[in-house]
DNA sequence: CTGATTTAATTCACATGTTAAGTAATTAAA
DNA sequence: TTTAATTACTTAACATGTGAATTAAATCAG
């Protein structure tokens, strides 16, 4: 009785677990550009010119909107994005700054090697397959259960 | 180039979409019982007279330290959980309150419930699947790379 | 065209994640 | 055995997660 059974957790807690150790192989040299890891998939995001409201970057970041308002804030405050002039004067639509851009291309060098070494160790084929389960996973939860 | 290519996003999004959407399915029952996913995990880990350090706790709910200390005293004021003496005195030992057995119990319920909906929609065999494959990621990651 | 509804963001309040620093108890070394 | 180092946990400070309430702008109904 000292362990119970372990329903609900095996899934919730082995995906915590391995997000965890994935993103451990990014948190220093993001850290090292003085970004969060959060901060960092807006920046991606916008990378090469895009511009994108706040509902859409939220979306593909996958971060709430109230923490994409204090984000923007923050990366605003520090020129690596501004604003834009939108149609919907409700939409706040943003873009990398030029020297926003420049940090980007920095600290992707570096991400695409840490990715790489990710790949290698694990293999490509299994990590285009594990990806391929989640998003399976992913939409099968949003729609039927 | 209004997309930049995805090497780092597509596992590291695709894992924090995956958790959101199981997350997704325990939050509002886990809500109901005024808690959140987060304190929910402590009281699975003590359910059925579990007596757990704070580092043990920590580790086997996947929460830092800070957040452990902060979710102990909540628990401990809403009478779920309570100390239990240590021989090692810098430790703090903790068990589930009778009352904090009883709402586990009766949450762990439909938590099972919940569980079986998710096994039912995506796939017993491709869930145990999906679990070894995220372990053994997180096996290569804290090892090799 | 005016009022009701919807939509996009923001703000608020609180819980948690995250790193660094601090405290108390234990253990190891001299 | 007294000091130094280690360990377990806490506190602090800031960033983000989360749900609810708020504000402003656009859209819709009549």
């Amino acid at each position: 009785m000292a362990d119970a059974p372990r329903y609900d957790d095996s899934l919730t807690i082995a995906l915590l677990r391995a997000r965890e150790a994935v993103t451990a192989q990014f948190r220093d040299h993001v850290a090292a550009g003085g970004m969060t890891l959060t901060q960092w998939r807006v920046i991606r995001a916008l990378a090469g010119g895009t511009e994108l409201d706040t509902t859409t970057l939220a979306h593909r970041c996958v971060i709430l909107a109230p923490s994409l308002t204090r984000i923007i804030k923050t990366l605003e405050g520090r020129g690596l994005i501004e604003k834009v002039p939108a149609h919907d004067r409700r939409q706040r639509v943003v873009k990398l700054t030029a020297n926003g851009e420049a940090v980007f291309t920095e600290m992707w060098a570096v991400s695409k090697t840490r990715y790489a070494a990710i790949e290698a160790a694990f293999g490509r084929a299994e990590m285009l397959d594990l990806v391929e389960t989640l998003n399976r996973l992913r939409a099968v939860l949003e729609e039927d259960v």
